[in-house]
DNA sequence: CGCTCGATGTCATTTAGTGCCATCACGTTA
DNA sequence: TAACGTGATGGCACTAAATGACATCGAGCG
């Protein structure tokens, strides 16, 4: 299988079944590779651990998070603007990618080191969101509150949409979720 | 140095210690137990793993929130209730505990691995408040957006409190933090 | 004194992760 | 076509985290 296209694929794919048959814990990065048909050393060589080949390609979602952020009208207040990158995220979650997005949550939701590893990823968006904010004029502690703010929907949002199993827009579920918190926000 | 009192506590100490002279990477779990007088065996029956001995003893912090989450006016609105929570915690930062809060928080913003912790832990925080608010009434999604919305604004609260040269009051800056919370949320 | 029990030590083992160098397949060039 | 270079992969050795099984120590108690 050495010299077949796709090694990083392969890995993932293979990663995903036996975390799925097996449990995480229960899989090692050699099992991994050898189903892929590769080395223990290859996986390290494409993943910088082992939870990260769950994980990858988390950047492109940042970049279209931020560059809907940055592109919001200029007179857009700082939650419209998160509004906006949330919108563009929504774009991501297809019902197609549905089944997908449903395992690989089933699979971070029975570990803890998935947890946290999802949780500093998100957490670098919302470092994102709020750079993009305070490129916009925002400033601190605002930024940074707005920013996390949105990340909070997010997660919720998200939640319920991989829990559905007839999933709706995700774009409904980001705006129910983000006027729940303006309705907290503005109660006394 | 077996059988003398407060091993928990020797080893906690000498792992501080450490951290700050070599960084937390550059000092093994062996290291730190034989500063300790103990060995690499015991840390781990008093600790989970590597990271645990910085974060040991966050379930106190979580009981006293849900607590005053808990005993808040039954009329009180959901973040009203969570700043209750938010100030309660605030007891625990006291103008002599700022140092040692200080190095922790430095260790900890010098390794990917112990922020993944940190955000576990205020994750389970926020889950412990959601559950609070449930039992108080609130309901699904808000519970949940408004024990995240808190523990943003605690965040957010704690950076600036560790930062400041000068300590101010935690109090004054959970509640700065809400208001401009409150602030961002109302803007149209 | 001898016993029991909890705390600690010792040893072996698995696995994640990394550095170093060898090897392979493929394209390029002479 | 043969030599060469290059990027991807394998092999091997090694460190450190983490855990299980079992031995040992020290203190209190009858």
């Amino acid at each position: 299988m050495r010299w077949l296209p796709d090694a990083m694929g392969r890995l993932q794919a293979a990663a995903l079944e036996l975390f799925l048959e097996r449990g995480y814990e229960a899989t090692t990065v050699a099992d991994i590779a050898e189903r892929a048909g590769l080395t223990k050393r290859t996986f390290f060589r494409y993943f910088a651990d082992k939870r990260e080949v769950l994980f990858i390609g988390s950047e492109r979602l940042v970049e279209a998070f931020v560059a809907a952020v940055t592109q919001a009208p200029a007179e857009a207040p700082p939650l419209a603007a998160m509004e906006a990158g949330l919108h563009a995220l929504g774009d991501s979650f297809t019902a197609e990618r549905h089944r997908f997005a449903a395992e690989r949550a089933a699979i971070i939701a029975s570990s803890p080191e998935l947890q946290e590893r999802e949780l500093i990823k998100l957490a670098a968006m919302a470092a994102a969101a709020a750079a993009a904010l305070r490129a916009r004029g925002v400033g601190e502690p605002a930024a940074t509150l707005a920013a996390d703010a949105a990340i909070t929907v997010f997660r919720v949002a998200f939640s319920r949409w991989v829990a559905d199993d007839r999933p709706e827009g995700f774009r409904a579920l980001t705006r129910e979720s983000l006027d729940t918190l303006r309705m907290l926000a503005a109660a006394p």
